[in-house]
DNA sequence: TCGATGTATCGACTTTAGTCGATGTTATAT
DNA sequence: ATATAACATCGACTAAAGTCGATACATCGA
């Protein structure tokens, strides 16, 4: 996953209503678009908008049951993908961009730091 | 941490400069703004704000030399976030509200599914 | 086949986020 | 005091996201 890949699964997390959604699927198992709209009170174009932004990033599962698309959150899943952001995050750290951030931009300026 | 909250919080992380920035402060322990820009390739005011989103969100926490502002990622503290994220999203599991989604949707048209 | 229901997409609009140059602020060095 | 350097904020512009009504698509029941 690189930086660009991270920012688009925030991404898909960084609204209140795609936040309610998944919240709502946790607690219900399994959801319809059509329930989504009762209970969020937004349109159905909205919130079928919302729950594809959310397929998209790998949030959603779904099955289809007749004309019901029921939406459910693999939430082992979810646990991996927030780890290993984190892990991306943290990747990098070797020894020699470890220098010290006041020796470093002292050399930087080409002067000692007075402060 | 409400679900406005949580989508604040993943909001700070949805933009790729803001990863870069991130990931550039975990890998070197301490930055200042003036190093992001000469990395980043963008302007001291764009940089500013990004970094200004960050400190907001709490992933970013800084402390004064001279001029410099040293910027640092508490990485505990973001695991720690991290976590919270997931157990929020996850709390509400109980029993009465799973019920099968199959039987609650039936209920609904107030009819079977022949599917 | 036809109508009804659930979902997805389109077009248009409003709102929010991102970007930069210019300017303001604060701390340091001379 | 004044100049300089780092950072923050402002104003204006552009780009992207969110929203809805209307409409298209797909599946089922009659």
């Amino acid at each position: 996953m690189n930086h660009r890949a991270i920012a688009r699964f925030h991404a898909a997390l960084s609204n209140e209503v795609r936040v309610r959604i998944v919240a709502l699927i946790c607690a219900r198992k399994e959801m319809c678009v059509c329930e989504l709209v009762d209970e969020l009170g937004l349109s159905q174009a909205n919130v079928s908008r919302h729950v594809g932004i959310l397929r998209d990033a790998g949030i959603l599962q779904d099955r289809k049951i007749g004309t019901w698309v029921l939406l459910r959150v693999d939430e082992a899943l979810l646990r991996e993908q927030f780890g290993s952001l984190l892990d991306e995050i943290h990747a990098g750290h070797v020894a020699s961009v470890h220098m010290d951030a006041e020796q470093r931009l002292t050399e930087r300026c080409g002067r000692a730091l007075c402060a």
